[in-house]
DNA sequence: GATTATAATTAGACCGGTCTAAAAATCATC
DNA sequence: GATGATTTTTAGACCGGTCTAATTATAATC
């Protein structure tokens, strides 16, 4: 079963896996924006995915892609790898956050599981990343966040920094500039209603700062009261 | 130049170095047989790698290949990741030194120069891999060894294990078991002329052993007199 | 140097994954 | 529910790398 499971399709299913996950789900158009890749080949692609034995994924025409068991199986052994090894890189060999991503995306394909194994335990099995984002269990079980949008957050609550999406690297960057980083404490002190802009003061900082929409729907929070 | 270089002519370039290293040329088939693919897909690689910009190989028909200055840069980038790698998965992740080779293999191709960086000063630029081997420098030069395999070495004389072929895991943990490991010192009391079987008194051990050309043609020594 | 074994090359097919161009289905808006 | 915009699918081509089968060149032996 896993043979036949090249890296192209691991990048397949790991894409359908994360934007069911933020989308609610994977149309075609979705899935070749993400992977930089003509609508074309992903049909191609998740057609071919809902044939093999067993199916990866469940097709129905113009209806986008539904991850089946076996393909969320593949899809979070990928995602257990990416961020295992982008907490490695991070720890071990002084990585800073927002450069561990690239190299991820590339290793997670070749790792075995005897070093997906020997890189956990060197870490103490953790369960984040360094962005915060939850590291798939050996038996595959994500743990599910009940985190908010720090977008959503009102004035006079605080909240603790849980995760940051890590999509841009110049975004991680701007955000470790400012003290926003998992595990930051912050107070939102007000809310513009009409550009949706939000004045925080993160913890042990002198200013106050005011940040766009832009930025507050890719950092997730807990909030304290 | 290096961006048409796919892991497929990484693999082809390394082989063909290694091929010549050991057996001073590198043929068609020898190509294809240490590949594990057919002659013919030989020919068709190395006439397209001879007609690249710059060409990576020489080749003239029936003549096997021969690698340009560019192909083996390529080549030595390669063995320098897959050497590091190795060094890098014994010493940080206790890997015992049989088991670093596979994992190398496909590791070495998706590493940035970034990692290998980080892997080298990490271990403080080491000069060898756990099998002896030497790691090329960072601009690309490998220190010629002066080694003589064990199977030249004869009674009375004194030897220091300098490195050994890393291609069979088996012999490798049977190397361990006699003790038989880079910088281990051993006396060869006998020699066999028909057989060309060896007799070996290894540092530190009881007893002494014998083995035979099968494995001391894998095993390079510095003699000491 | 003729014969035979071995190695190397060619020609053509195939597979995985991508693309473009054209056709069909769905969605959005009136 | 008709119209136009968008999305999706199909059909066919292409590229990288492999293979098999047939052919040709080299090496080895008499």
């Amino acid at each position: 079963m896993r043979d036949n499971v090249t890296h192209v399709i691991e990048d397949y299913l790991k894409t359908i896996y994360t934007l069911t996950a933020s989308e609610g789900r994977a149309t075609t158009k979705q899935i070749a924006d993400h992977m930089g890749v003509t609508p074309a080949s992903v049909t191609n692609m998740i057609q071919k995915l809902a044939l093999t034995q067993p199916p990866l994924v469940e097709y129905r025409k113009h209806r986008g892609a539904v991850l089946t068991a076996d393909g969320e199986k593949v899809a979070l052994e990928i995602i257990r790898h990416h961020r295992l090894l982008e907490m490695f890189l991070h720890q071990t060999l002084g990585y800073s956050w927002d450069q561990v991503h690239e190299e991820a995306d590339r290793l997670e394909h070749v790792i075995s599981e005897e070093l997906e194994e020997r890189i956990s335990t060197s870490l103490g099995n953790p369960e984040h990343d360094p962005h915060g984002d939850p590291i798939p269990t050996r038996d595959l079980r994500l743990p599910e966040a009940d985190f908010l949008p720090l977008s959503q957050v009102r004035p006079g609550q605080r909240a603790l920094v849980q995760r940051v999406r890590d999509a841009d690297p110049e975004l991680l960057r701007y955000l470790s500039e400012q003290g926003i980083t998992p595990d930051a404490r912050l107070v939102v002190l007000a809310y513009s209603p009409f550009d949706n802009n939000l004045q925080i003061q993160v913890e042990g900082r002198e200013e106050a700062i005011v940040l766009g929409p832009g930025v507050t729907s890719q950092v997730f929070v807990k909030v304290e009261g």
